[in-house]
DNA sequence: TATTGTTATACTCTATAACTATA
DNA sequence: TATAGTTATAGAGTATAACAATA
């Protein structure tokens, strides 16, 4: 037998049966990251998948909703309210492409907000990346976007 | 100019502006995993939270929930409902440490769910880590944990 | 017929606060 | 004082269904 607390004495739980399972630390490290940029972007009163929204939209103007809810893989009806709020923020603005699709681009304040957001981000990708080896991030990317395909 | 189709022929999005973002491929990658457990564990009416729990008693018998909890990054408040529910349902049952904890095991029910839940889970985890590199998935776990670290 | 956008609704997961009982 | 467990509640994120307007 290994050495080993008395069952009494508040033995830490073991986790060796989760150790080689991909997606439980996928969804920790997930569910780490995610907490920190959102509270990262608190200071700016912005939810992560808002910033993701104006990022996409600064860098395409034009886009539509439907476009932005598949690259993001949200449905359509989860957009709508989140649209409104950017909107109702004075975030972006909409004008017609057709009588269904309405094409968005970011108004000034917008713009000012995604540089306020593209900054505090990158700072916590820096916090996080460098916990990786120099090398780790760019193949971690890329074996995500395997695993993350359809 | 790179060729690039016109505007009404709707464009697909273009994630540029993401593509070296570790935490949303994180995102992206992990709820896509989730998504895929989820729909596999359904068949033995269990949810992913469910199945690492009863894994974890089955490995360790007398974890109480606390510990439980803190392994898995599950608040107290949280874990009540989760234990009241795979009690009820007959895969686990607890016992008295002390007035206030309560030593958790599987029953024989327990353990028959446990086996067929890490078939389903085993299964699950080999169709994703075929989409890496041999090497890959070894590799990107170590990077999750530290990544998922505090 | 298919697509865009909207509304309503429900379910899960997570977070906080308050409480009891016990160590 | 700190911990274990419970209850209640609220906030996000996500899912489906139905609908109107338009292509």
């Amino acid at each position: 037998m290994t050495a080993r607390p008395a069952l009494d004495a508040a033995a830490p739980a073991d986790t060796g049966p989760l150790d080689g399972l991909l997606g439980y630390w996928l969804r920790r490290a997930s569910a780490v990251m995610m907490a920190d940029l959102g509270a990262s972007l608190a200071s700016v009163e912005l939810r992560p998948t808002e910033a993701t929204i104006l990022i996409l939209i600064g860098n395409q103007p034009g886009l539509t909703q439907s476009e932005l809810g598949r690259v993001l893989a949200i449905a359509r009806a989860n957009m709508a309210p989140l649209m409104a709020g950017l909107m109702k923020r004075g975030f972006i603005h909409k004008s017609r492409v057709d009588g269904r699709s309405q094409a968005l681009a970011l108004t000034a304040w917008g713009h000012d907000k995604v540089t306020q957001a593209r900054a505090i981000i990158d700072a916590h990708e820096h916090r996080f990346q460098s916990r990786l080896a120099a090398d780790m991030p760019e193949k971690v990317i890329e074996a995500l976007k395997q695993l993350g395909a359809s």
